[in-house]
DNA sequence: GGAAACACTTAGCAGCCTAGGG
DNA sequence: CCCTAGGCTGCTAAGTGTTTCC
């Protein structure tokens, strides 16, 4: 009875404006009889009191191609109708990049594009191999070249004009406050583009219209004018949500959102909100972990899946690992989600025993491999759960994620599955830092430690990207360097060595002075070369890891802004503007501060 | 109780921009 | 002063978790 009456209560808060018919009433959701917890929680939920923005800005027509610029089919010239020569831009636009070699990427998209060709065209156009889109590849190649090679004035014009665009469109008002919008241009038609293996991968994303597009703004707000000769789907006021527009995208028909940029206050409440649970779970973490290996030999198999699994996510900080619908989207896994085909068991390793070998793609398909020493029972629990199945079936076949996140919900208010990975990043950060920062070194080297245990939790949460298109290069460059410095070094050493003997010969102080020199050459070089191997090893140790994604999402800024300040290490020297932007509200933590 | 819908956070990468070396 | 490597930002995909529906 109680979520019936929350849901109502829910939804009076969300109006619908229908037509523009304003009552001056209050956004809150009215006073209802029954009192006390119900009515403040729908409080909780009212995001905002005031909302006026622009609504979105549209990005241009499609222009038509200039007369020399065609598709070829089968040798032969044609010129297509509008719509379907639009959707072979698309295509020869992306030449160049690996997808359109994909078999499920050409298809997909061949598919999509033959929707929108004309009886006849389709009619001539019956294979894509038949088709060249060099022209069009080339067209836009030189359009982008010409953009690149444009006078410094003229590029200063389209810098003015885009600050102009961001200045209308960019900003709304939230409850007095001018805040940024994150994305206010509505994403242009384009193919798929999915990570991965994505079944989807080529297919046409639809352009969206004003028509397809749902307005949500204050109920007293100026409303946004459309573009001309258009409409909005819909015009609603809807307080406990935190979107300024919304659609559906075409693809997979999921909900896309325009919303605040992360600089807002409200957005910035909610990044603390995030730490202050982690931080909850930290007075709590001890006693859970207890529970979890006491339910390791617990008689119910359901609850032997749940503290094995969370175990992993504790200590592996694995993601939950929601159930996800086959041949919508690319086959990767998190915890819950984990198949006998992603788990080996050794029982004997390398000198070691009770040896878990994971390996799977996680989300944006990023191959996770890992293999450690677990304890004994985690170990026959698993061996358990795999027998008698096959490759594809589940691990923790008793388990998902909102039964895990249940269980975790009894022990904190506040507490899933994802607060540990939070909770895991920020107090590795804070150990990592007290561990490898020396009050007394350089600045240089304060910032190295930085680094480093950012790249501790980094390597924790598995934040890897793809080498760098450059990492080759530029190592080679570094490489030369040192391998100059060494030949420098080696020629200075037979100049130290001829300066010695010339000095035992001589023994004035002319000479004395000479091989000095030479001595304190060596030593400089000397130096510099185990500057550059330092370099060399940072760089390679930064190959395949991302520093940015556990800075911007998992470390409560309050630990490096105490760090700074403690150290005398400026904030820029570790967030850039727009992360000291996003961070504002942790900007005035105090040096002792202790997540 | 499970699926679908919805809302919001987390994610890697392309390409632009800019600082710092030659 | 120019050029280029690497840092930064914008973009949008792909997760998590809650709410609603059946």
């Amino acid at each position: 009875m109680h979520a019936a009456a929350l849901l109502r209560l829910g939804r009076a808060a969300g109006v619908r404006l229908g037509d523009v018919s304003r009552r001056p009433a209050s956004v809150v959701a009215p006073k209802s009889s029954t009192a006390g917890w119900e009515e403040e929680k729908s409080k909780d939920r009212v995001r905002w009191r005031q909302l006026e923005h622009r609504g979105p800005y549209f990005v241009p027509a499609y222009e038509p191609l200039p007369d020399g610029v065609r598709i070829v089919y089968d040798g032969k010239p044609v010129k297509l109708s509008l719509a379907a020569e639009e959707v072979a831009t698309l295509y020869g636009k992306m030449l160049h990049q690996e997808y359109t070699t994909k078999e499920v990427f050409q298809n997909n998209f061949f598919n999509d594009w033959r929707k929108e060709m004309t009886e006849e065209e389709r009619e001539l156009i019956k294979h894509l191999d038949k088709c060249d889109f060099t022209e069009i590849h080339r067209h836009f190649m030189d359009k982008a070249a010409a953009r690149k090679a444009l006078p410094r004035e003229e590029k200063q014009k389209l810098k003015e004009e885009a600050k102009k665009l961001q200045q209308e469109f960019g900003y709304c008002i939230l409850d007095g406050q001018r805040e940024k919008i994150s994305n206010f241009k509505m994403e242009p038609p384009g193919l798929f583009c999915g990570r991965g293996n994505h079944p989807k991968m080529g297919m046409l994303k639809r352009r969206i219209r004003p028509e397809d597009v749902t307005i949500n703004c204050g109920r007293d707000a100026k409303i946004p004018e459309p573009p001309a000769g258009h409409q909005w789907k819909e015009v609603r006021s809807d307080n406990t949500v935190m979107w300024l527009a919304t659609w559906t995208e075409s693809v997979q028909n999921s909900v896309k959102y325009i919303t605040l940029n992360p600089s807002s206050k409200l957005k910035g409440q909610r990044d603390q909100q995030k730490y202050e649970a982690a931080r909850r779970l930290k007075g709590v973490v001890g006693e859970i972990r207890s529970q979890y290996r006491a339910d390791w030999t617990s008689p119910d198999v359901k609850k032997r899946q749940r503290a094995v699994a969370l175990y992993f996510i504790d200590k592996l900080a694995l993601r939950a690992g929601n159930r996800k619908e086959e041949g919508e989207t690319a086959d990767t896994v998190g915890c819950c989600s984990l198949r006998v085909e992603h788990v080996q068991l050794h029982a004997q390793a390398n000198g070691c025993k009770y040896v878990v070998e994971l390996d799977f793609l996680g989300k944006d398909s990023i191959s996770y491999s890992n293999r450690m020493s677990v304890e004994k029972p985690v170990f026959e629990n698993l061996q358990l759960f795999m027998k008698n199945k096959s490759p594809g079936d589940h691990v923790f076949d008793k388990l998902t994620t909102s039964s895990l996140n249940k269980h975790l919900q009894a022990w904190m208010d506040g507490l899933t599955a994802k607060v540990f990975r939070t909770y895991n990043a920020s107090i590795t950060l804070q150990k990592q830092l007290q561990a490898l920062t020396h009050a007394n070194d350089s600045q240089a080297s304060k910032i190295l430690a930085y680094n480093r245990a950012n790249r501790a939790v980094a390597v924790l949460c598995n934040h890897q990207r793809a080498a760098p298109r450059t990492f080759m290069k530029s190592l080679q460059t570094l490489h030369a360097k040192i391998e100059a410095k060494k030949a420098q070094a080696a020629e200075v050493q037979v100049e130290l060595v001829k300066a010695k003997a010339n000095h035992l010969t001589r023994g004035d102080s002319k000479s004395r002075r000479l091989l000095q020199k030479q001595w304190q050459r060596l030593q400089k070089l000397e130096e510099q070369l185990i500057q550059l191997s330092a370099q060399v090893k940072d760089k390679e140790e930064n190959k395949h890891v991302v520093l940015g994604t556990s800075k911007l999402s998992y470390l409560d800024p309050r630990i490096s802004i105490a760090w700074c300040k403690k150290f005398g290490v400026p904030v820029e020297k570790v967030y850039t503007k727009t992360q000291r932007e996003k961070f504002t509200w942790a900007l005035d933590t105090a040096e002792d501060f202790e997540f």
